[in-house]
RNA sequence: GCACCCGUAGCUCAAUGGAUAGAGCGCCUGACUUCGAAUCAGUAGGUUGGGGGUUCGAGUCCCUCCGGGUGCGCCA
């Protein structure tokens, strides 16, 4: 935010260093000055001296740093906008003039509204592919954990200046799906029940029947095991038929994909999520086989199939490496059908060629991170200069405190149920906080906040790491979570209510307290944190952020005045101070995919 | 066997190679006739799994060991 001060005092820097025969400092880094209690920016200069000591000169690095500082010190003098600057330890710190940079800070948010953080447009596009749930199943924690972290990553690359691809790749066939179909064919025809998210659930439950009935057991009798082989039989009978395209199992196939789709549409709509392309596995298996024959012709795949094999891709020999690394996989089994890793090629190729995709981002499991690994290089061996810009953001998976989640012994923590689950909380912590919000709002402000606390669960966990879904813990709504922000928000909502509106303008001409330091700092240091969580991909950046925004404002909040404010020109500064926090926080959270609620 | 991820306060988790490792929960203490207490202020709690190394500087990078998890050509 205070790039054009930054620069200046680098040419300063520049200068100085020039002048009294000091290497050129290459690149200088500019951080807030910890634990001083103003504000201002800081910058080290043991790289220079460290570099001094390398050129021969005899010197103690950390004494000698500080003897550049102090001269550099001398050299810019207190420039234009800054208090005080000092030398201390190596370190080189400017102190802002506060009043001149909080109102610069405030005006900025003002003007930018919902904009303020933007970044410039980058001139990339980029496609985030997340949402990819199996279709004949239900949606549930694990699977929410993937979209949430995948559309706060699109809203954060798209702010931050990608023209941005939205992208679903449900996989809709499958021996999964194959089950279900097998179940409902042969026990359930013609049943359906009513409730959208009924369905959903009524599918897995056939799922867990069919798949008990197919797995062998270890006390079966003859006849039992005589009996499992046979449905068996029926089934692989079943995905043959459905692969040549037998016009009732394909009709059966895509009547209980849309029930599973139609949740899935009502789902995403509820957490806010639009998806701009569907990409259905079952679409892109005929293009798949068609570039097999192509990467065997430009000699990135070998056909083993004359020789009883399939065909392959021996990368770390097509790259030379010596080492394994990314070894070889298939892309065409002996009987001439695709493979998972067939069919992300063929996607990818689509997503660069039809779509324009600069760089192409891939929200999956973390389990899966060798076969994407292994796509990638493929793309490359094939000559796609954007695979160098593909990137798979894993995710560690979600486990539930009685162990993994597991359709089979009904240990499934499903989305709705938790949702209802958290709508229930927050309406009977309404209840007993807020009783005279009226009735009509209540629902609405419950969905918000217990969505919020479920989004902020997830979000505030670093991607790689592991999640153990404690229901209880996701959904509290004090502390380090979603509604402690949420609040921050509704009190600053709050004070501009009974404040009548918000001043055109203010000047900050008086001794500001820590509090309002604090606050406007960490508001100005929004756009670098959106900067920083797309470039590095992170949602958990901004989240963090997030939280540390609400925390300043509540301390603020609690300290100091501002209806009551000593002078006008006080309260017109401190009105604006709040407004601006409450755009940055509702920014933070939009950024988040939660929502901003005004009254809660 | 090979590769990747994780190990930080009692618990759950943060910390672009940078100054004194921070939060939340829980424990204990205090603040509502006050702009909304889903809040704030404070106390206590650490050999960052062990050991080497690189660096002016390591929770962070390298090596090694220990412990936990995941993956590894015809599943997705």
């Amino acid at each position: 935010m205070f790039e054009d001060e930054q620069r200046s005092i680098e040419a300063f820097i520049q200068t100085y260093c020039a002048e009294n025969d000091i290497p050129a400092p290459e690149d200088l880094q500019w951080k807030p000055i910890p634990f001083s209690g103003d504000w201002g920016i800081s910058t080290s200069f043991f790289q220079v001296a460290a570099q001094e000591a390398r050129l021969g000169k005899k010197v103690n690095v950390s004494i000698r740093a500080q003897e550049i500082a102090e001269g550099a010190a001398a050299h810019i003098g207190v420039p234009e906008g800054f208090s005080l600057v000092e030398a201390v330890r190596g370190y080189l710190n400017l102190y802002f003039s506060s009043s001149e940079f909080s109102r610069r800070v405030i005006d900025a948010v003002m003007k930018g509204g919902a904009n303020f953080g933007r970044g410039e447009d980058k001139g990339e596009r980029v496609m985030v592919e997340y949402a990819q749930p199996n279709t004949h199943h239900s949606f549930h924690i694990g699977h929410y954990r993937n979209a949430i972290l995948g559309e706060a990553l699109a809203r954060l690359v798209e702010f931050d200046g990608f023209d941005t691809i939205r992208a679903s790749y449900p996989g809709d066939i499958g021996l999964g799906v194959i089950t279900v179909l097998w179940a409902y064919d042969k026990f359930y025809k013609g049943q359906e029940p009513d409730d959208l998210h009924e369905r959903g659930q009524w599918l897995l439950k056939l799922y867990v029947e069919a798949t008990n009935l197919l797995t062998p057991r270890e006390d079966e009798t003859p006849a039992e095991k005589a009996q499992r082989e046979a449905y068996d039989a029926e089934r692989r009978e079943m995905y043959r038929k459905w692969d040549a395209g037998d016009p009732y199992l394909r009709q059966l196939w895509l009547e209980t994909r849309e029930w599973s789709l139609e949740e899935l549409r009502d789902i995403l709509r509820l957490i806010d999520i639009n998806i701009d392309v569907w990409f259905f596995e079952s679409e892109v298996d005929e293009p798949a086989k068609a570039i097999v024959e192509e990467l065997i012709a430009r000699g990135v795949a070998d056909d083993e199939r004359p020789r009883g094999g399939a065909v392959i891709v021996k990368i770390d020999q097509k790259l030379g490496l010596e080492k394994e690394q990314y070894r070889a996989n298939v892309l065409l089994r002996n009987d001439g059908t695709t493979l998972y890793l067939t069919k992300d090629l063929a996607l990818a190729k689509d997503k660069f060629e039809k779509y324009g995709v600069d760089r192409s981002v891939y929200v999956v499991d973390v389990r899966q991170s060798l076969h994407f690994q292994q796509a990638f290089k493929i793309l490359e061996l094939w000559g796609f200069e954007q695979a160098r810009k593909c990137h798979h953001l894993g995710y560690g998976f979600v486990s539930l405190p009685e162990g993994a989640m597991s359709a089979r012994r009904g240990q499934v923590a499903l989305f709705k149920d938790v949702v209802d689950e958290a709508i229930r909380r927050v309406l009977a912590e309404i209840a007993r906080k807020n009783p005279d919000l009226p009735q009509q709002a209540r629902q609405d402000v419950a969905k918000q906040v217990g969505l919020g606390a479920l989004a902020y669960a997830m979000l505030s966990v670093d991607n790689n790491r592991d999640i153990v879904f404690d229901i209880d813990k996701a959904l509290s709504f004090e502390g380090h979570t979603g509604p402690y922000i949420q609040n921050a928000h509704v009190r600053a909502c709050s004070i501009l209510r009974k404040a009548g509106g918000i001043p055109g303008e203010a000047t900050f001409n008086y001794k500001l307290t820590p509090h309002e330091l604090g606050l406007i700092e960490m508001i100005s240091r929004f756009p670098s944190v959106v900067q920083q969580a797309a470039r590095e991909y992170r949602p958990l950046v901004m989240a963090s952020y997030a939280f540390e925004l609400a925390t300043a404002f509540h301390s603020y909040y609690h300290v100091v005045p501002v209806l009551k404010a000593e002078t006008e020109a006080m309260r017109a500064a401190r009105l604006r101070l709040v407004a601006a926090a409450r755009q940055t926080i509702a920014n933070a959270l939009h950024l988040l995919a939660i929502a901003a609620p005004e009254v809660m």
